[in-house]
DNA sequence: GGACTCTTGGTTTTT
DNA sequence: CCAAGAGTCC
């Protein structure tokens, strides 16, 4: 571990070794935040802490995984919790079903079945679709939800029309999920938190079983993550947050930065470390990086530099349409090959998932290998729906949506009406679907017909019920045979269907192997939960291909932005506030600052927007820009004057020092006192050195106002 | 009840 | 342009 340690820099060990209390670490891009923590887990246990008493919720599966497989590597014991928040809240609100009124076995609904049981309560409920669109009210609903706020307390809180609707809306939903047994992604945050908050029993208890927790990407926590962080560690303040407000993303779905940029205030006693030496990249792109973000107004100043050698200056590319930027990324992919980068160091990121069709034509022609960066879309395919409807009935059967896509898929005879029949006779008597369905001759609404094709139905669901203890993999494959669903894939005049369905066999049974306690309902709840950087496999070989929203906590040598226009980056559904405008702006910040050595920007002068080519214009993100190259690679030409407009100059550090000063010196400021010059900033006309200050912290002074006084 | 065609609306980002 | 929903026919 010593050893380890001396292989940190000073700031780091810092935020390492800081063991009790609160602890925020602002971290930079690029700035080792990964190493820190997992350094630090281990850190904690060289110094007698059970494995098992430290948790660390990091944002993806995919970082929990590759957080696992460091930790392994650092040969330390093992036993320490590393998940998601929800993947948290799942495992706990099975735990403690009980204390939470739920049953052990509730079912994950994602967007899809989320929607469906949406669209059945407006139908219910006899509102128009038109007016309240599902996607729309569930909009609604989950910021209820993010920020703990319960159908009746939204329903005390509005009086008017719409307000009404929606909490009459809202308090349907909950209780159609309630009756069958479902939680959606919101739910698991919401319930574990609340129950948290009231059962001071079940938080002292889980106080005492985790008394270190880290939280990764704390900039992206919403409410109910944060509740969750503050009542884990109400009785020891044993919490290290890392994050970097610059970095916030995913405000839109009530991801709160204000979590973070309080954290001092919400936390009086937090030691905060600031990591912004940069590992990672070229100080070219991080200048790049600087000029952009220093637009926002909501953020903590930061500087980033690093001691990284120079490299190329990023490129801004301007092209005709978005076949030519294709093809013309196409090209550069191939340049950088031949210039010794391998295709799995490539990576072309994107603001809507759409982009990537006329990226892939193009990939695709010149022959180049790829993959997109996209778990969740093998789970949104129907054959795999349907699948693992079936399976989700098994594990649940009080799941109704679940129940609705697969009892007639493939078609047994058992229609809408007669589904629409069972369920209503449920409502009304109040009867369990489970016991409603292996009971089926005592209800009278059914038709004789129906009520046998029913058993049948039933009849086969038991048999398969029997064989729940079995590995995964072989009760699936059991049902996707005696189901009828292989047959009917298999007579599809494409063969895609039957492969895919196998590959979720094929997943199970990699599932089966690699866990021990393996049961159903957890190889659902992970499937439920993955995300789509999950997918990216570095392995792979291949370019990849994905938004930049799924790019975040990655780096690749060389990084491709296209699309970078007016609507797109900034995206036209985002850009009335400032708040999102910003947003927006870090987006293109967080995907600049993955790259490592090689940057290029692209924007078409056209582009098929509902197959119709439309002009556009290149992002208002880019004006001001320092340190780009420009190439116009479109036959158009307007009157925008690049080099009047953006500046060349790059400004990091060491080439040209700003007058007088050089980084290390000392320094006195009249009223911050003696400090230690960081690194110096000569881009622009504006010359600023960055210092840090004994007592005062770091700051950026500008050499035209600052009075500074050379010591050495 | 189910398979088919036509119309219409609409493109963010995701656990 | 493309997916989902309504409408139509067997």
């Amino acid at each position: 571990m010593e050893e380890m340690l001396r292989k940190l820099t000073a700031v780091q060990r810092e935020a390492v070794t800081h063991v009790e209390g609160p602890l925020l670490v602002l971290a930079g891009p690029g700035s080792g935040k990964t190493r820190v923590i997992t350094h630090r887990v281990g850190y904690l246990i060289s110094r007698g802490i059970q494995p098992r008493e430290i948790l660390a919720i990091t944002f993806t599966n995919k970082a929990a995984d590759e957080m696992r497989q460091r930790l392994a590597a650092m040969r330390l014991r093992r036993g320490s919790t590393i998940c998601t928040f929800h993947s948290l809240a799942a495992r706990l609100l099975r735990e403690f079903a009980d204390k939470a009124g739920l049953v052990r076995n509730f079912t994950i609904y994602d967007q899809a079945d989320q929607v469906a049981a949406l669209r059945d309560v407006l139908k219910t409920l006899e509102i128009d679709r038109k007016n309240f669109p599902p996607g729309k009210m569930l909009g609604h609903i989950s910021n209820c939800k993010n920020d703990l706020e319960t159908p009746e307390q939204y329903a005390a809180r509005h009086s008017d029309f719409k307000g009404k609707i929606i909490a009459r809306i809202y308090t349907a939903y909950q209780k159609q999920l309630e009756k069958n047994a479902a939680l959606d992604f919101d739910d698991l945050l919401m319930r574990f938190a609340l129950l948290l908050q009231k059962d001071q029993e079940l938080r002292d208890l889980l106080n005492r079983r985790y008394k270190y927790v880290l939280v990764d990407e704390y900039q992206d926590t919403n409410h109910c993550q944060y509740q969750m962080a503050r009542g884990l560690t109400l009785n020891h303040g044993n919490l290290c947050v890392t994050g970097d407000p610059d970095q916030s993303i995913y405000g839109w779905r009530g991801a709160d930065i204000g979590n973070i940029l309080a954290f001092e205030e919400d936390y009086p006693q937090a030691k905060v470390v600031r990591l912004e030496e940069n590992f990672r990249s070229i100080p070219e792109v991080l200048n790049l990086a600087n000029s952009l973000i220093r637009f926002n107004k909501q953020r903590k100043e930061k500087k980033l530099f690093t001691s990284i050698a120079s490299g190329v200056l990023p490129e801004l590319i301007e092209y005709d349409d978005e076949d030519d930027e294709a093809h013309g990324m196409a090209q550069a992919i191939k340049e950088l090959r031949q210039g010794g980068l391998e295709y799995r160091q490539i990576a072309v990121f994107y603001r809507v998932n759409w982009m990537s069709r006329v990226l892939e034509e193009a990939l695709r022609q010149e022959k180049i290998p790829y993959q997109i960066v996209r778990g969740i879309e093998f789970f949104q395919r129907k054959e795999i729906k349907d699948l693992l409807g079936y399976m989700k009935f098994l594990s649940n059967p009080a799941d109704r949506v679940s129940l609705k896509r697969i009892i007639n898929r493939p078609t047994r005879g058992i229609g809408e009406t007669s589904v629409k029949k069972l369920f209503q006779y449920c409502d009304n008597t109040g009867r369990d679907l489970w016991e409603t369905l292996t009971g089926i001759d005592q209800v009278e609404v059914l038709g004789t017909a129906a009520k046998t094709r029913i058993k049948k139905f039933v009849t086969m669901v038991n048999q398969w019920r029997a064989k729940m203890e079995a590995p995964v993999a072989e009760l699936m494959q059991t049902v996707y045979d005696q189901s009828g669903l292989m047959a009917v894939l298999a007579a599809e005049k494409t063969e895609d269907s039957a492969e895919y369905a196998e590959e979720l066999i094929n997943d199970a049974a990699k599932y089966d192997a690699t866990t021990e306690a393996g049961s159903l309902d957890d190889y659902l709840q992970q499937i439920a939960l993955f995300s789509d950087t999950d997918a990216y496999d570095e392995q792979a070989g291949v370019v990849s291909l994905m938004t930049l929203h799924a790019a975040k906590g990655l780096e690749f040598p060389a990084v491709i932005i296209i699309g970078v226009e007016e609507g797109l980056i900034p995206h036209s559904r985002s850009m009335d506030t400032d708040k999102e405008l910003e947003e927006e702006r870090r987006l293109l910040f967080v995907g600049i600052t993955r790259a490592q050595q090689r940057l290029f920007i692209s924007y078409a002068n056209n582009r098929t927007v509902h197959g119709a080519n439309q002009a556009t214009i290149r992002s208002g993100f880019l004006r001001g820009l320092e340190g780009l190259e420009f190439r116009r690679e479109s036959d158009f030409e307007d009157d925008w004057d690049f080099d009047n407009d953006f500046s060349r100059k790059i400004g990091i550090d060491d080439d040209e020092p700003a007058p007088g000063f050089k980084t290390g010196e000392l320094v006195r400021h009249g009223k911050f006192g003696i400090g230690r010059i960081q690194h110096t900033i000569t881009s622009g006309d504006n010359p600023r050195v960055v210092v840090n200050f004994n007592s005062a912290g770091q700051k950026t002074l500008a050499l035209k106002y600052a009075k500074l006084e050379k010591l050495d």
